[in-house]
DNA sequence: GATTTTTTCTATAGGGTTATAGATTATTTT
DNA sequence: AAAATAATCTATAACCCTATAGAAAAAATC
């Protein structure tokens, strides 16, 4: 047996042979990816155990090896999806940009995960509030963390007078975070719309609104 | 028996007595908000035929005197959520108001509508893709007919020189719905938040932007 | 190549779910 | 109040689903 660490994620650590990963990390992943595309095609409920293992070639029993439970399977889509999406934006916003370069920089990088991790960042938006509470603490954690940053990187703005000052910065970065979303998700469902150009339509929107 | 239709959505004919509802037609109504608030907390595939029968006080198997199937419960629903709301975007959009007025009351119309009926709309936006593609059919109408009515308004306002020229309408009709929802969203799971508060930024974020 | 460890398989217990049929109770009509 | 219609109930067939246990196959180690 493997992987009896009981509590969670374990991601054994790097191996001697050759490429660093065990196969087991290496198919822990696959797990996780098969997850999140059932997941994100028929929902948490509507996706069955058996439709994931069928998805890795594997039979629904043998699925266990690498989750306890179902739920956790979710937990571990989720935050697979969100933690190196949160993690990019921490480069982003250590950076010293100006303002503006910084937004583009912050749809840009939203935008672009939902191309490449389409399945686990849908789940994350979508599925995340079937999780109990308990499970959902890292992702909390780390949506507040994401926030945060955008929150200050506005303030910023502010200060640099780049941006006016009666806007509140809370808000905005909901709206923010949430016109993203909804452009991620038809970017996840309609393959044909160009990543660029939805990039440079919602800075614009947000920089400069409608208004002439 | 009754409203056998076979087909669909039985709303019957007015009756004759006092109030010109049936009484069947009354707790069909009962029926499609017991099953909204089901599929809104436990989402389509989470909530059971029992959890809807229980919200309503009968019982599992009565249930389907009203529904054919859980799915069609889903559709009407997801009809019942979006119908009146495309209704009111009708009657606004007919009025003739300068742009920055028929904007904000679109805006106040999309969040109020998520308060009132929160739980059918909220279906209506996160749950009407698990339905088959022909029992969309007429969610997809209503929902270009809504677009379209945005986009047009938005054309008006670039005629009257009210909105910059280079707007591409039928991205910025998107964004707006996109944030609506994600705000509409909030505005049903954190009841503390101010409704006409929200109304102001947001129409505020998409004329002005964020720049000074 | 024998032994140990890892990975997958089969089989199944113990649930739970939808939808239907036919009986039963309420409510209207005549 | 008898007859007809509407609304609800009980019971159940026919599924489907998760999770586990123990056997079997594959791979790695000695």
């Amino acid at each position: 047996m493997r992987g009896m660490s009981n509590d969670d994620t374990q991601f054994d650590l790097p191996s001697e042979s050759g490429t660093t990963e065990t196969k087991y990390a290496r198919k822990k992943v696959a797990a996780i990816e098969a997850a999140a595309q059932a997941f994100a095609e028929k929902g948490f409920h509507g996706a069955t155990t058996h439709d994931i293992a069928a998805e890795m070639g594997i039979k629904q029993g043998s699925l266990y090896y690498y989750f306890k439970s179902k739920e956790q399977a979710l937990q571990e889509v989720c935050e697979y999806g969100f933690e190196n999406y949160v993690q990019q934006m921490e480069k982003i916003c250590a950076k010293a940009q100006p303002f503006e370069a910084k937004m583009q920089m912050i749809i840009t990088s939203h935008l672009t995960t939902y191309r490449q991790k389409n399945n686990a960042m849908k789940v994350h938006n979508d599925q995340r509030l079937y999780l109990p509470k308990e499970r959902r603490q890292r992702l909390k954690e780390l949506g507040t963390r994401y926030r945060q940053m955008l929150e200050n990187t506005l303030q910023e703005g502010v200060q640099a007078d780049t941006i006016r000052a009666d806007i509140d910065t809370h808000f905005v970065a909901y709206s923010i975070i949430g016109m993203c979303n909804s452009w991620g998700a038809y970017l996840v469902r309609d393959e044909s719309l160009d990543l660029f150009d939805t990039i440079q339509q919602c800075a614009d929107l947000v920089l400069r609104g409608v208004l002439n």
